[in-house]
DNA sequence: ACAAACCGTTGTTGACGTCAATGGTTGTTG
DNA sequence: CAACAACCATTGACGTCAACAACGGTTTGT
């Protein structure tokens, strides 16, 4: 997973302002709407954060650990609704890292804790401003309060569909 | 997606209500939040389309078919957003179902435009009722106003994406 | 002690996006 | 008119990604 061969910026096309791209009338449905806006976003994320050979989910990750101090995979697997299958390869990688640290549970020999180190902290810190300008450049048509207004309509919905 | 944007404006992380299930407290990161929506949104509409054999793609097709009478491949591609290897099989498919048909372009051999066909136009009527009902589940919590507040912004970052 | 439930891990499958290459077609240039 | 470049649809290959099933190791309940 860390070989990518795509550069930072090789794709231009030829023409891109005037009429907007990819929807004309009726598609402006919601939920198509979120659907392609949702993979755009994934793009950018992943483009920005490539640099670090890291991915949206590895940051992600990180960044629920800098809240809790330590969760078992199961706990990441659930709180950030990615299978238990993909938390080990992206635990496998931060810990190759050195971003992260595999410890065992104390009173349950069958969880494995996942704690940030010291240079998770310090990675996550510095990507904290990629992180930021990359919504930053996805919602750059918002001002800022239109911003937050879309953050917490999100969240809402967010909160009410999978938990 | 096409252009990099630096846009230099301060953007406070501002902490979101209540942390329910997956995102506690700084992932609410606008971005990572359409991305995680995207991805749902997907999901929820591809199940609803499987029992009519299609994907969200289709519908998306056809519902682009359904504003402009008859389109080459190529404008598709573009309009769209997918690649043109993309199209190829999406048309395909619906062509089997008679949703769609291809006929030459009087005037370019090589063009091919894509009509809607009667049976697509009844389709896409039932499954309008069914796309409704997704974005309907999928924006559950919020209202009406809010729905449409954010459509209305999904719809102005979806427009501008690279200028 | 035994079975059921749980945790992390592995492997597989299917969908998706990107890129490279091909055959047929058009327009252009000498 | 002939050769060449540009274009369109199509096919194929490659890597990524998410969802599901299955497997050892471990704990809990009976």
């Amino acid at each position: 997973m860390t070989s990518r061969k795509t550069t930072a910026e090789p794709v231009k096309e030829e023409s891109v302002d005037e009429g907007a791209p990819w929807m004309k009338g009726l598609h402006a449905d919601a939920g198509y709407l979120l659907y392609r806006l949702g993979l755009r976003s994934g793009q950018l994320f992943n483009a920005a954060l490539q640099r670090s050979g890291l991915r949206l989910r590895h940051y992600a990750l990180l960044r629920y650990l800098a809240t809790v101090e330590g969760a078992a995979q199961r706990e990441l697997s659930q709180e950030l609704g990615y299978d238990p299958s993909a938390i080990v390869g992206l635990v496998d990688d931060l810990e190759r890292l050195g971003f992260v640290e595999r410890r065992p549970a104390p009173d349950d020999r069958r969880r494995r804790i996942v704690a940030l180190a010291p240079a998770g902290h310090d990675f996550l810190r510095d990507s904290d401003e990629v992180a930021r300008g990359v919504t930053d450049e996805l919602l750059a048509p918002l001002g800022a309060g239109e911003r937050e207004m879309l953050h917490v309509l999100l969240s809402r919905v967010a909160h009410t569909d999978g938990g």
